[in-house]
DNA sequence: CCCTGATTCGC
DNA sequence: GCGAATCAGG
């Protein structure tokens, strides 16, 4: 396989949306996501942000391993730096009632739900961190609000809303790994015994 | 162990 | 230019 322009153009869009490049090479097809992440270095978008921000994950080790075999030297070297002040930009989300936009749908269809998920226990706001909670709400607005048909194994299944209504949909971020939900969803959904035992107070 | 992106370097 | 191998981190 190699890079056309439309290739290309799903790459530059889907690693805009915040896919990982995992996710973009499935979608693709051919290539691994090393090819992906390659492919994004020499397009010269390696971070996601625009300006001002940064890989968060750039750490520069200048100390070579144990390599297995014979392989060449390593060279770790020329860290970046990038000085420049974030700049956070908070999106006006608009999110009422409107129906949300469905970008596409295409060979991001390959699972199917076993169906052996078991309904998430309604976040009943109580005895929940209060980060938790506020990452929740968080979320909830950001969340893609996907429908009982779109959930996939690597979508968060965190329900919200009525299921009666149609205000009803699925969380449908990126899960953590072997949790049925993400991030922040897992944080209200598992409590840990100890936080919810002396709720006495 | 699952995942993420970053970097290097032979091709 | 490409991407596997590797590295580093969550």
């Amino acid at each position: 396989m190699s890079w056309t322009d439309e290739r290309v153009e799903v790459l530059k869009k889907m690693w805009g949306e915040g896919q990982s490049a995992s996710q973009i090479a499935k979608e693709l097809g051919g290539v691994t996501r090393n090819a992906v992440i390659g492919k994004v270095h020499r397009l010269g978008l390696s971070n996601r942000a625009g300006s001002g921000g940064n890989a968060k994950t750039a750490a520069p080790k200048a100390e070579a391993k144990a390599k297995p075999a014979a392989k060449a030297a390593p060279k770790k070297a020329a860290p970046k730096k990038a000085p420049e002040p974030e700049a956070q930009v908070e999106e006006p989300r608009t999110v009422s009632a409107s129906p949300p936009p469905q970008p596409k749908m295409s060979a991001a269809r390959r699972a199917i739900i076993p169906a052996g998920q078991p309904l998430p226990p309604q976040p009943s706001a109580n005895e929940i961190s209060p980060e938790a909670l506020a990452k929740v709400n968080e979320v909830e607005k950001t969340a893609k609000k996907i429908s009982l048909m779109e959930l996939t194994e690597k979508t968060c299944k965190w329900p919200v809303g009525d299921p009666a209504t149609d205000q009803f949909w699925f969380c449908g971020l990126p899960v953590q790994q072997g949790k049925p939900y993400c991030e922040a969803h897992v944080g209200v959904a598992f409590q840990p015994m100890s936080s919810r035992r002396d709720r006495r107070r």
